[in-house]
DNA sequence: CCAACGATGGTCT
DNA sequence: GACCATCGTTGGC
């Protein structure tokens, strides 16, 4: 069963939080969800809705539980889910993902054989897994993508968010302690 | 191990 | 025309 509408629209940071340890489906792969980051509507400048809703960013302002897909340097993918409530423009990015179902694809399209590399990085998990802009503004509470609930009670470490050059002080990035698919480990 | 750097194209001013 | 919520490579220890 897919997390539903009462998850996606807990307040963001608990979100963000609440999501480490959840699994992340998409047709048939999946992985875990280990590390995230909070973008919030209010006094935070590295959001993309900081400066107002405009075409790309015009998801986010949506309702909590669809995906917001962006291309970033011209060459990869990232993909948040939408969070807060409709109209303010809030967004978790999934940041790393410990891979599980659907391995050998991953390692095909990420060319390497090693776990750790596969979906250690925002740009990474989306090339692993195929996400694209046609995957934009899509809602994850049904669809071939969706986000469900495991077992696992992770211990969350809280730090700054990476790759920033505004608001890269806030404490709104999130990961399971001591795992070892975690993008980077830093304060 | 780590820091520096360039690729690359959509988006916004 | 400048700016990126990145990553792989390179060259140094």
């Amino acid at each position: 069963m897919p997390l539903g509408k009462k998850f996606f629209s807990q307040p963001t940071i608990d979100l963000a939080k609440a999501l480490l340890g959840k699994r992340l489906i998409f047709g048939d792969l999946s992985g875990i969800i280990v590390e995230t980051e909070a973008y919030l509507y209010k006094d935070d400048p590295g959001c993309h809705a900081s400066r107002g809703m405009t075409p790309r960013n015009k998801p986010m302002f949506g309702p909590a539980g669809n995906t917001y897909v962006y291309l970033i340097y011209g060459m990869y993918h990232c993909i948040n889910i939408v969070s807060g409530k409709e109209g303010e423009g809030e967004a978790v990015l999934i940041r790393a993902l410990e891979p599980v179902l659907g391995i050998p694809l991953m390692q095909k399209r990420r060319k390497t054989q090693k776990k750790e590399h596969l979906c250690s990085g925002p740009g990474k998990l989306t090339q692993a897994f195929g996400i694209t802009l046609k995957h934009n503004n899509l809602s994850l509470l049904e669809g071939k993508m969706r986000i469900e609930n495991t077992r696992i009670k992770p211990e969350i470490i809280t730090a700054t968010r990476i790759g920033l050059s505004e608001g890269k002080d806030l404490p709104l990035r999130f990961y399971i302690k001591d795992n070892k698919f975690v993008s980077k480990i830093q304060v």
